[in-house]
Formats: structure tokens, C-alpha cells, sequence
DNA sequence: CCATAGATGCACT
DNA sequence: GTGCATCTATGGC
């Protein structure tokens, strides 16, 4: 996919990219995802992004011109992945959430080796996972880095959900924000974000 | 199948 | 110190 395909809000991007191809190539291997599931943020008026307080050091890559990747780090473990959308200057993302693996099966499954063929990028942590992406791909160039976009088989409206985020405070706003493809086994589970107990020390 | 708890490190207030 | 754009293991039905 070109780069004006992501300089467009990441409301229309988001459904855009249900059925389209990733292509990640490593070492190890190549890796061949369909997106079944993606997330829109926005920069303003989206209490959920990581952009909403301003630019700060993590987010950087959000406010740059579209079609790069944006990885980040969370829960002390995990690394998720988006594509930068809209204009630079102009703080928007599509979250990568769920994929189903067409080629490369052995590659991803290295990876994440207890998981079933249903649950091995059913999940944005997953997904990122079975990609091999994390901390170093964060500001890639799809256009010329490991992750290109293809493609793949575009899916029709009549095929596409819109619901509430998963696990994000406030997911619950009037925009459709995650995009899923209709009756696909690898959409991943939906979870309302929970407030949880605090630690002891 | 469903629900819950714990892991774990960093960004930000 | 608080809160994560999550996942896995475990226990109950």
C-alpha cells in the first residue's frame, strides 16, 4: 500500500485495512497476516490515545507523517503495534489487533510456541508477537522497512463490525472505534478494561 | 465454556 | 506512586 493510503483519517483507514495483508520479514523467516481486527485513535477529543496529553517521548512517532510504525510497550511485557495516519503533525493511529496467518505458520508459531493456531495473532500483543515486531520497529518506514502492507482481499461493508474498544477506560464514547470482519474465528475476545486490586509491596 | 488474579517494567503525574 | 491500547494460568461449571 502507498503512503497516501494512511494520510487519511485513521477512521477511514481502519476499516480499509480489514482483509489487506502484512508482510514481515526476518532472519528467521517471512511472516504473512491478514487483518481481521484493527483499532482507530485519534490525536484530540480521544481520551483513549496515547496523543490526547500532547506529544511526549513515547508518542513522537504518532505526530510524524504517515505510514510509519508506531510500537509501544505495556503492561511491563507486551509491545503493540499501529500504523501513524492522517497528516504529520496530525496525531492519529490505527491499532494492528488481530490477524490470521496465511503464510509463515512455522515462523509465527516459533514464536509463540504454546499458542493454538486460533490464538497466534488473535490479540494486538499476539499479533505483534508473530510478527516479531517490538521496540526497534517503533518509527519504520513501511514503505521501506521489515513490515509492508499489501493488498490482500479488501472486505466488503456489509462484511465489517464496528464496536466499543477493548480495554481502554472510556471505550464506551459514540465513535466507532475497532473495526472487526465479521464471523472470523481470530477476532480476538472482547474485555471491558477492568480497575484492578493494588499491589502489595 | 467463563471468570479472575498475577506477572512485569515503563511513562507519566 | 499509579496506571496501563495485555496475556496466561488456573479453577469452577
Amino acid at each position: 500500500m502507498p503512503r497516501s493510503f494512511f494520510a487519511r483519517s485513521s477512521l477511514d483507514v481502519a476499516p480499509d485495512l480489514l482483509g489487506r495483508d502484512v508482510r514481515a520479514v526476518s532472519e528467521a523467516g517471512v511472516v504473512r497476516a491478514r487483518l481481521v481486527e484493527v483499532e482507530a485513535y485519534l490525536g484530540s477529543d480521544d481520551p483513549g490515545s496515547h496523543a490526547f496529553r500532547g506529544q511526549a517521548p513515547r508518542n513522537t512517532v504518532m505526530f510524524g507523517p504517515p505510514g510509519h510504525l508506531y510500537v509501544y510497550f505495556t503492561y511491563g511485557m507486551h509491545w503493540c503495534a499501529n500504523v501513524v495516519c492522517g497528516r504529520e503533525g496530525v496525531a492519529e493511529a490505527v491499532l494492528l489487533r488481530a490477524a490470521v496467518i496465511l503464510d509463515g505458520r512455522d515462523v509465527a508459531l516459533s514464536r509463540r510456541p504454546k499458542s493454538t493456531a486460533r490464538d497466534l495473532a488473535r490479540g494486538p500483543a499476539r499479533l505483534a508477537k508473530a510478527l516479531d515486531l517490538d521496540g526497534s520497529d517503533n518509527g519504520a518506514d513501511i514503505v521501506c522497512g521489515g513490515l509492508q502492507f499489501l493488498a490482500g482481499q479488501p472486505v466488503s461493508a456489509a462484511e465489517i463490525r464496528t464496536g466499543p474498544r477493548v480495554g481502554v477506560a472510556g471505550a464506551g464514547a459514540p465513535t466507532p472505534w475497532r473495526y472487526w470482519v465479521d464471523g472470523v474465528a481470530e477476532v480476538s475476545a472482547y474485555r471491558a478494561a477492568v480497575v484492578r486490586a493494588p499491589r502489595k509491596a
